[in-house]
DNA sequence: GCGGCACCGATACAATATATCGTTCCCGGA
DNA sequence: TCCGGGAACGATATATTGTATCGGTGCCGC
């Protein structure tokens, strides 16, 4: 299991910033890391990381597949079928660029651009957004019961559900 | 949220273990906690409890539908549609008697006899066995990152993948 | 009795995900 | 330049998981 041992604190999306630079920032780091692998950014993985960076919260598969064809009818183009999206998908989720939503089965991009790391998510109820958490901490108790229970740990799903700082009294 | 504080060690199956008694023990607890609140464990709900209970792995909602009706058929009775097993499957969990498994799509037994409590696991992905984690450090870890972050946490999904002791030198 | 409620039967459908097979595109070597 | 091979994609079909809805049944208290 890899994990960040950063333990910075989650920065929630406030609803007036600059999200455009979010995305841009997220291409950018996309782009470095295909080039770094030879893994190639084709058209229909980049609109799938487009679309996911939309906004901070998680996006059904089928969700995202509307947004691809509503572009493709603007463009006289013809509509992509489901396996389309899923293949984008997991090759952004290989490379790290976008996190599965267990407990919401949806996709959201991933905001590090450091290596591999543990996905772990604050869930707003209300917002819906969730941002990625990055504690040492959490990882820490994780590795340690595992060590107790003897269990040989590969990987985890963290996700916590309430309100966010902004939705909290709301 | 709810968290247990008892951190006890978590028990693996063994292939050998006496399952009868775990489902009789399940049962049990499940007939007590219903006599408590007045609710009903109606035939169904019961059937459906006990198939959950057939191990300690996880099943689906519709694996479980299949043994409701290979019962049905060898007592010639009419087989049951999916919304039969999601509604007992709902009762279950509002009741606190089985978990869902987020990264799984499945449900599992609640082992626990106590009151409502997180539902954490650790998940061999070799026999595929599921057993509830009963950590106090991880609740720390998870209500402290909150707290820090300002996240008003309203329950989690903790779900561990990995080897369990039996498999993890397999 | 009968009004209300929990439970259930049945049908239809929605939402999420994958299998498969053939084609196209691209890159590197002969 | 041509070709071999692998990655990517198009297209169709199907699998898996989960809900909406409507009506019927049975029980319980008034």
């Amino acid at each position: 299991m890899d994990a960040g041992v950063s333990d910075s604190l989650p920065v929630f999306p406030e609803p007036g910033h600059d999200h455009g630079a979010c995305a841009a920032a997220a291409l950018a780091r996309a782009e470095a890391r295909c080039a770094e692998r030879g893994a190639r950014l084709t058209p229909i993985r980049r609109q799938v990381l487009e679309i996911v960076w939309e906004s901070h919260a998680p996006l059904g598969a089928y969700d995202i597949l509307t947004r691809v064809n509503a572009a493709a009818r603007r463009k006289g183009a013809r509509e992509k079928a489901p396996p389309a999206v899923y293949r984008a998908l997991k090759f952004l989720l290989d490379h790290g660029l976008v996190h599965r939503v267990e407990s919401r089965s949806a996709y959201v991009g991933c905001g590090a651009s450091g290596g591999p790391h543990a996905a772990w998510f604050f869930i707003c109820e209300r917002c819906e957004n969730a941002v990625e958490i990055d504690d040492g901490r959490i990882g820490g108790a994780l590795r340690e019961s595992a060590r107790r229970a003897g269990f040989a740990l590969e990987s985890s799903v963290v996700e916590l559900l309430g309100r966010c700082p902004r939705c909290r009294d709301g």
